[in-house]
DNA sequence: CGAATTTGACCGGCGC
DNA sequence: GCGCCGGTCAAATTCG
């Protein structure tokens, strides 16, 4: 328990705006992906607090996609780019913390529009765990009061554990089995009381040293530990080999995000990017800086919210 | 003893 | 309208 959560390679948070899929529909020439993606994914990553310092090297690691948006609101959805909103999606627990002073300048500024609008999923439930009503009957939810669903993204890392670390702790609130799958999907929460972001991890049935991790929402506080060498088993050359019709990305570390258009929360508004099981964006050719430096890169220490 | 995990049940969205 | 399935709750259990 302990030993997960406390390192990890690089505190990850993302946000995927909402935004898209448009957007992802970028440029076909690798260099211009490249900057394309530095562009854009490193906003991306900036939501999350994760910084990407370069985007001269790309290639490597793969690349990664954002990867389901849920998200449903509008307002989320332009951030991509430009993005800057800080606690985001999941913010709205995250009172207050939009501000962060520890953050950089790279780090986006708070985006009042985007972060009010937050509010709704995460609060729903935080309030309801937090203060429980013992009227309520157990197992009853909130009536009358629809689920939003953050922004996600998906990260796929070939890995031997299921629970990579990203600085941040979790509190696993649930387990099921995934269908066509041998192997279950864990539900993790964060466990500071006033974020609400959460994620999921599941491996690939298809190739089992695959780890996907779904993170929703995004954090509005420090992570607790930066885990530079991680127990994450990164495996750069993987990453190579396993980028099949690239849409894929993978993440410093052998992460790899994809675009997971949710499917059970479509809205009309979303984007329609067309992701079957296979969480693959149909064309972006983004890409992550090498090796080097991964984990300072991506989020230097004290930068994270709050 | 408090915190985290496990696990079965429940809820709600979505497709048919 | 019904059933399936993903996601979440919360009591029980385990762990540090």
């Amino acid at each position: 328990m302990e030993d997960k959560e406390g390192l990890d390679p690089a505190g990850t948070e993302f946000k995927s705006d909402s935004t898209t899929s448009s957007t992802v529909a970028g440029p076909d020439s690798v260099s211009d992906s490249v900057n394309y993606f530095f562009d854009r994914e490193s906003s991306i990553l900036n939501e999350f607090s994760w910084n990407i310092l370069q985007p001269d090297h790309a290639d490597e690691f793969g690349r990664f996609s954002e990867v389901d948006r849920t998200a449903t609101r509008p307002d989320l959805a332009g951030n991509f780019s430009g993005s800057s909103k800080s606690c985001g999606a999941a913010g709205g627990s995250c009172s207050g913390t939009a501000s962060n002073p520890g953050r950089s300048a790279e780090m986006l500024t708070p985006n009042p529009s985007v972060t009010s609008s937050s509010s709704e999923d995460p609060l729903e439930k935080s309030t309801d765990i937090g203060g429980k009503q013992p009227e309520i009957p157990s197992k009853v939810r909130k009536k009358g009061q629809k689920r939003i669903r953050q922004p996600r993204f998906a990260f796929m890392t070939k890995s031997e554990v299921d629970h990579l670390e990203d600085g941040y702790r979790w509190r696993k609130y649930g387990q099921k089995a995934v269908k066509n799958s041998p192997f279950p999907r864990s539900y993790y929460r964060c466990t500071n009381s006033q974020c609400t972001v959460k994620k999921r991890v599941e491996r690939s049935s298809e190739d089992p040293t695959i780890v996907i991790t779904t993170y929703e929402g995004q954090h509005c506080h420090h992570s607790v530990g930066f885990p530079r060498g991680g127990l994450i088993i990164h495996e750069v050359a993987f990453a190579r080999q396993f980028t099949p019709t690239s849409s894929q990305f993978y993440h410093p570390h052998g992460i790899q995000l994809h675009r997971e258009i949710s499917s059970s929360t479509t809205r009309p508004h979303q984007v329609p990017i067309e992701v079957g099981e296979s969480r693959e964006l149909p064309e972006s050719t983004s890409q992550f800086p090498k090796d080097e430096g991964l984990l300072g890169d991506i989020v230097p220490p004290g930068m994270r919210n709050r």
